[in-house]
Formats: structure tokens, C-alpha cells, sequence
DNA sequence: CGATGTGAATCGTTTCACAGCC
DNA sequence: GGCTGTGAAACGATTCACATCG
């Protein structure tokens, strides 16, 4: 068996913390791939508008792996982060909707240059099925359940309308599916051991849109 | 010092509440759809997995709209919450990059349904400009800054190249855009005036990533 | 010296309890 | 009785100061 070894679990690490890791880890690889081979927390808190002391505080949550007169070790931590993250290796995604949003998936290429790779789509539309979607073929979203327990896949991308969001989301989890990213302006209901994070276009717009006023009324 | 007669307009709005007041108005929204005339504090907790403290809390940042024992008229909620989100009446926005993503955007069904409206499409590839877009034309980039000034637009999306999104970022912000929505994987440097909500596909995926692995929640 | 890791203090948000109104 | 609005308490996150190590 391949160890865990400890990871620190006793302790439950905050939400902003757990959102700003993958940042620390963006910016080490910028710099490890500008060659740089230490950096300090003071120039990392720099680059995101940070406190020295809040990045220090964020890392040691999973493992102190700076050293003390020199900084942390570009490399060694983006080996570490990307552990960390999960993204030491690829990671296979379903995507779920071949809409505009499902399309413009597919043809990202951000997903190669990061670890996370789409090994399957599906959608409900007889005109759409069978059709190239990347590297793969669309399938029906009637295979779904089987396919992703071939597949074997924990991660999943749903961009269907909101309506059918819900039924997939209970499909994705019964099948295995652990981590769900979802497009769909639904609030969906899942188990626990389930992680959801929504990506919903119009609530972000709209939350724009009150910062915009809110900053108004405070400029008077 | 000098006292500040003006309530509600010096004092700064926490950052979640303004995350969440969107939210209320969405479930404000479909209760109203569905024929429901008032709504409790309760309820709209309970629909968002919130307490009913923490709904009343919030809403009053934006003035007491409930009335005790009843509860909160939807109609009137939908309609002082759609002010003080700012869309109470359209919104035009601009949309920079008409790549996979920024096509997806002018596919998107949703601007309209919400409050949201592109008015003008713009890319840097000779091949895309004059091409139609949704109810637009795609216009060179170049034209950006007059374009921008002359519709006396104030929102922007922006999905573009991260290589790109720095320069247009200022020049949109020269031209009087102060609110900006971006899809591009680059830490933008903008004025104070200027808010902006980046939207990081690869962020996100990694932060669902990271809680998959850490799976750290305990019980509500 | 320079920079980390850490516990203590500070700050801000959430929760609670209750007074007042419907 | 039901429910809001509100100040106070509780909680959690950030900042700070410093001991420690390279």
C-alpha cells in the first residue's frame, strides 16, 4: 500500500486557507520556471496582496517545509503543493453537458497544461451524441452511471441546464464521484463526502455588480 | 471628526455578505415565481443552508425590509434586492475575446433571463472580427477604448489570453469601465475604483481538488 | 542577520438571546 | 404566538511579536 503518510488530518484546515494553497502553488511555479530557486514569504505575500505571517500561518497547516534564514525552496514546494493539491499526478474528469459552456471545455487547454484531463462526455441530444468533443466522443448520458464506475473517475464537471442538475449530481455520487465542479445555477443536495464548487456565471456577474455599487456609495 | 449623518452609506459591507445578498435574491426570485407572498427569515435559511440570524443580519446592511411577525414580502424583496444589487434595470456589458469561452458567454442564455446585456464584442484575430457574435458583430480590439466610452459602458468581461488581460484591463479602466469580470488566469493590478471577480476555471478545479483530498468536514 | 514557525492578541463575522411589533 | 431587528457573546481568522534556527 502506497503510505499517507500523516498529513496532519487532526485538524481542520479553514476555507480560505484551502482556497489560497493553489495560489501559493501558481505562483512557485511561475518562479520555478523563471529559474528562481528561493523565495521568501514576504515575496509570495507580495505577489497576492497577502501578510508575510498569514503565508507562513497557510502552509504550515500542511507541513513546515520552509527553512528559517532562507526561505522556501521553489521546487520543494511546488513538489509538495502540487501533492498537497492532488495534482501530482493526472487527474480524470467527466464532463457532463455539451452545451457553449461543455464546448468551450473541451477546447481549453488549460486543462493539459494543468493535471486534469477529460476522458469522457456526455449529453442528452441524439444530435449531439457521437460528435468529437476534444479528444474524446460524446456519449449518451444514459451510460453515464457505468462509465464513470468503468472509468473509475472521482472528479466530474457538470454543465447541464439546471434543471437537470440534480438528478446527474445524484447519478455522479451514487457512481463514485467525489469532487463535482458545477456550472448549473442550482444549489445542489449531496452527501457530505461529496465536494461541490459552483462556478455560476450569473451570481458572479450579479455579485459584480453589487461591489460595483456598494463602492459607489462608499466614493460619495 | 466630523460626524456622519449618512447611515447605511459609510459603513463598509463584509465581503460574505455581499457574496451571500445575491443569493437571497435568487430564492426571493422563485418563491415570487412561484406565487409565495412572504417568505421568513427562516425559509430563505433554510434554502441556502444559512441561519435565520445570519439572513436577518445580512439584510440589514441594505435597510429592514421584513416586518416582524410576518416575515419579508417576496415582492418587495425581489424588487430591493434587484436595486441594491444593481439590476433593476439593464446593465450593458463588453465582452473582450471571442475565443471558446468568450463564445460560450455570447451563447449564454442567462444574460438575458438576469439583467445583463453585451453590447459590444471585441478580439485581436483578423479572422474573428466581423464575424457575428449573439446579437454583435466582433469588432477589432483596437477600437477597444472609443468603443467602450462612446456606449458609456461600465461592465466588462474579460476572456482573453492571461498574456493579454493586463493591458486591456488598464484600458478599460482608462475608458471608465469600474467593474470587470475576468477569465483570464492573471492577477490583475487595477485601481481601488475598479472591482473585479476573477473567474479561474484551473483555480477552481484545483481548489475541489484540494478539499476532495482533504475531506476535513466534520458536521455541519 | 534573515526568515521561519508559533502562541498571543486583535480584528471581524457569526451566533445567540431577547425586546418589540404584528 | 410568530418573526424581525439588535446588541452582546462566541467563534474563527488574521495579524503581531518573538523565540529559534540557518
Amino acid at each position: 500500500m502506497a503510505e499517507n503518510e500523516n498529513t496532519n488530518s487532526e485538524r481542520s484546515v479553514p476555507d480560505p486557507v484551502l482556497n489560497r494553497i493553489p495560489l501559493y502553488l501558481r505562483i512557485a511555479e511561475d518562479l520555478q520556471g523563471r529559474g528562481v530557486e528561493t523565495v521568501s514569504s514576504r515575496k509570495l505575500a507580495q505577489a497576492l496582496g497577502l501578510t508575510d505571517g498569514q503565508v507562513r500561518a497557510d502552509l504550515v497547516f500542511f507541513g513546515a517545509f520552509g527553512r528559517p534564514g532562507v526561505g522556501y525552496q521553489t521546487q520543494h514546494l511546488v513538489t509538495e503543493l502540487r501533492r498537497v493539491v492532488g495534482i501530482d499526478r493526472a487527474q480524470p474528469v467527466v464532463l457532463i453537458g455539451f452545451g457553449s459552456i461543455g464546448r468551450a471545455l473541451t477546447m481549453y487547454e488549460g486543462f493539459e497544461k494543468r493535471a486534469f484531463e477529460i476522458v469522457a462526455v456526455f449529453d442528452r441530444d441524439p444530435e449531439k451524441i457521437g460528435r468529437p468533443a476534444g479528444k474524446c466522443v460524446v456519449k449518451d448520458v444514459s451510460t453515464l452511471p457505468e462509465e464513470v464506475a468503468r472509468l473509475g473517475v472521482s472528479m466530474a464537471i457538470l454543465a447541464v441546464p439546471a434543471e437537470a442538475a440534480q438528478r446527474l449530481a445524484d447519478q455522479l455520487a451514487d457512481a463514485g464521484v467525489t469532487g463535482l465542479m458545477n456550472f448549473a445555477p442550482a444549489a445542489l443536495k449531496l452527501p457530505d463526502h461529496v465536494a461541490v464548487m459552483n462556478v455560476d456565471l450569473m451570481l458572479t456577474l450579479e455579485r459584480l455588480s453589487l461591489r460595483m455599487k456598494v463602492a459607489n456609495r462608499l466614493k460619495r
